[in-house]
DNA sequence: GCACATAATGAACAGTGTTCATTCCATGGC
DNA sequence: GCCATGGAATGAACACTGTTCATTATGTGC
């Protein structure tokens, strides 16, 4: 064979990819509906009809299974934060709408949330550089919401880095609460989360 | 043998709970370094000196031993939480100080933290009635400060648990964002955390 | 038809949480 | 002192986990 991009190579390599889509969307399924932990290699395996190994030639490992499947989401969540960054309209209202997206995006995606943005302390090296980045890119529209805040002489703060960090601060604490406490009693979701974002927005509004 | 509680039986009880007490020292010490799913109960069996199985004499199974150490850190929460609510003064100032405390304590103790509110979703049928109930405890004081802010006619909100939990996720978040994510370049930390509640405390203030 | 490269396999390995028949041992009665 | 008793401790065993790798199958180019 002398060239790398024979019809034949091409057909294979399209095999290939659709075996991957299916072990993604079988991981898919089964992470939404039992969580990551509950999920064996064998039981992805067994819902897209292939043996366990099989699995290891399209993923590194459990986790990179996980990491992809976060990658096509925060895909998502990026490009409506960016979305909504680029509206027209009062500032400090498009900041309002771009916390509600965040905290939307979250509880509707727990798992994956959890993943890019809740992973614990003492976990050496932690998580790949990609899962942080795809996290950071969503962050970078909420300062810029921030920094049109500022701009429109709005903001009661003069520091645009610190007021986004206290914003992230605040919409990441409601998104990790419902998350991960999802036994406690809390107050009606919605209106929780509309309390929360009133109480950021109106705490940060010049007077 | 005619009394239940004759001197060698409460002798014996004494050995129990000291084991009981040395497996939870041992977890709690594994948990924090390693992390929660990377601790077996061999690895806990091994540095408290006893057999893997013997350790199911003392808890029903692995969740009930974090259970247990949750319950332990939500017990000094609780008391810290409880004797600010105590004090007197502006109560607007008393929820800052209560918030500011609640935030001190997770960055000062970031593993027990992490045990006891970080734990990882998709917990089937979540946690025991034990961990509600330590969490309704601790979160009864920050609720009490609410409520004297609103009693004062200090609050814009009418919901008091509204407010208190909207809080709550606040302080939450900014303790997690810093102990999770301690390479994130944020802002000098004291600043951070003041704004944050500064942020806080002025969105639920009556105008 | 044959050789070759790659994909797929599934048994095997070391680990996990948990169970349970067995052993141990301090205690109480004689 | 000796023995029976009952709870505490054991550790082998079970069914599972993520992962590896020698083996097998299969489509491709000559």
């Amino acid at each position: 064979m002398n060239s790398v991009h024979s019809m034949a190579t091409a057909r294979r390599d399209r095999l290939k990819a659709e075996l991957r889509n299916e072990i993604l969307a079988a991981a898919r399924d089964l992470f939404a509906r039992q969580g990551y932990e509950s999920v064996s290699i064998r039981k992805i395996a067994e819902k897209c009809g292939c043996a366990p190994g099989t699995i290891y030639l399209h993923f590194e490992d459990k986790d990179q299974i996980l990491s992809a499947i976060c990658a096509e989401t925060f895909a998502i969540l990026k490009q409506r934060m960016a979305a909504i960054s680029k509206d027209s309209g009062d500032p400090l209202e498009r900041l309002r709408r771009s916390g509600r997206q965040y905290i939307q995006f979250g509880v509707d995606h727990p798992y994956h949330y959890i993943v890019t943005f809740g992973v614990a302390p003492g976990a050496p090296a932690n998580k790949s550089d990609a899962d942080h980045q795809a996290g950071m890119e969503c962050f970078q529209s909420l300062r810029e919401c921030v920094q049109s805040c500022q701009q429109a002489g709005q903001l009661r703060f003069a520091d645009v880095e610190e007021v986004a960090q206290a914003l992230w601060a605040t919409t990441h604490g409601i998104v990790m609460l419902l998350i991960t406490k999802a036994g406690f009693p809390f107050v009606e979701q919605t209106r929780l989360i509309e309390t929360t974002l009133d109480m950021a927005i109106e705490g940060i509004r010049a007077r």
